[in-house]
DNA sequence: CCAAAACTGTAACTTAAGTCACATACAAAT
DNA sequence: ATTTGTATGTGACTTAAGTTACAGTTTTGG
């Protein structure tokens, strides 16, 4: 990207605002944009495919992208994370050469800068501070898919839709609306917490007649979050 | 660990042979020798306890420990991670300062290398070509959590088990004992697949009637490689 | 060498959580 | 506004995979 376009200072600002790049310096960070593409991808659109992964290293400006992984005999889809802006796709890719099952798509409309994975991977060997960021970053990761799965081995369905909820909860607001619930689709919640949209839709009507949680159809609220955490626990 | 301490060449060799540690100068291999204890567990002994979590750092000889988080509302245990001589724990816990729900237990009696995070962090700050082996490392750790993840989401006991046994194959020799299975618990594959003893009995009794594996109690070998694949595709 | 402990095999039973099918409700688009 | 498509709510049914219980077998440790 040149440093006259016109989403060049944009771009700059939302990676200074990123946990992973924020810390680099100005003139790196400046070095490292002319390096990338800027480029938009629509909803529904799959950034990377399957195929071509390890070869293009993304780089989320903004919009959010789901990376799952598909079972093609059940079709059935699990969500491993969701991206937002300051998110990079993939970073795991970078450690190694052997991920190649997951792949992300579009929840919206997205803007991302695009490199190659070997230009990235020189990056980070050429810029051994930048490790500073990105072992915590990876920290994250880590912990996220350590999560899913303990979740997934030990508790049922019940508790891994309360604990997902829970967990996005912010921190400050511990009750009203649930952002995670209200703006994704009730099958995008059973391919993170691995079900299916009928057990999702169960659950959550079975805790609204229990007045656990009130609403409908993407308004939803906690009313008792105590029960809510004891679902986390059986 | 003074060098003219008995262990002192055993480690020394162990860590030259380790994916982690091989790559590193003897002189500061020497260096980071003399800040570790040399340590002993037997069988059974919890090599960290959750409470502990966070203060100090392993490093294997010899000896095989796992990792796993418990459910203490229905006991049940999940194994993340089998540790071998040259393995570290936590290396996670390294990355940043969140991990505590895991924690290793010795299958084996074993020998370890143990000091303390904060040291080992600064360790890795002073050595950041060490990032040349922790990076692919890390890679291994997430790749192993992203497929137990995925196992977990989208396959069913049988494919679960069928998997876990076809990855510890070695790739020279496909077909014969199973080393896997023949040396850990029946207790321990259910653990490892997030299941309970009696199913992975069940699925095992079935594949000998049905000619995929022969044997019992210990002394498995597999028949029919190619049945056994099929299994993993459900 | 023997007793205790740990592991394995099997059966009967229970249930969470899938599948399938369809009606309804809302949202987007023309 | 009407249509088209996507998301949600609900019921009937099926089944994988849990639980419990117990007997037989092998290993371990004193």
């Amino acid at each position: 990207m040149l440093k006259n376009s016109i989403h060049y200072k944009h771009c700059f600002d939302t990676l200074k605002k990123s946990e992973l790049f924020s810390n680099v310096d100005n003139e790196i960070l400046d070095k490292m944009l002319e390096l990338c593409q800027y480029e938009t991808r629509s909803k529904g659109a799959s950034a990377i495919s399957q195929h071509q992964a390890n070869d293009f290293f993304y780089i989320i400006i903004s919009g959010r992208a789901k990376v799952s992984v598909y079972n093609p005999h059940n079709g059935r889809e699990h969500i491993m994370f969701l991206l937002n802006s300051g998110d990079t796709f993939d970073v795991i890719g970078l450690l190694d050469k052997k991920w190649n099952d997951a792949f992300a798509t579009a929840l919206e409309n997205m803007e991302v800068l695009s490199t190659t994975v070997s230009q990235a991977r020189q990056w980070i060997e050429q810029h051994p501070e930048f490790n500073k960021a990105l072992l915590p970053y990876l920290g994250k990761q880590i912990h996220l898919l350590a999560n899913q799965t303990s979740d997934l081995s030990l508790y049922d369905t019940e508790a891994r839709l309360s604990r997902l909820i829970l967990r996005s909860l912010p921190n400050n607001r511990l009750t009203g609306d649930i952002k995670l619930l209200n703006e994704l689709s009730q099958e995008t919640l059973a391919a993170m917490v691995g079900s299916v949209r009928v057990v999702i839709t169960r659950h959550l009507q079975r805790w609204k007649q229990d007045d656990i949680v009130s609403g409908k159809r993407g308004k939803w609220s906690v009313l008792d979050l105590q029960a809510l955490l004891d679902k986390t626990k059986k």
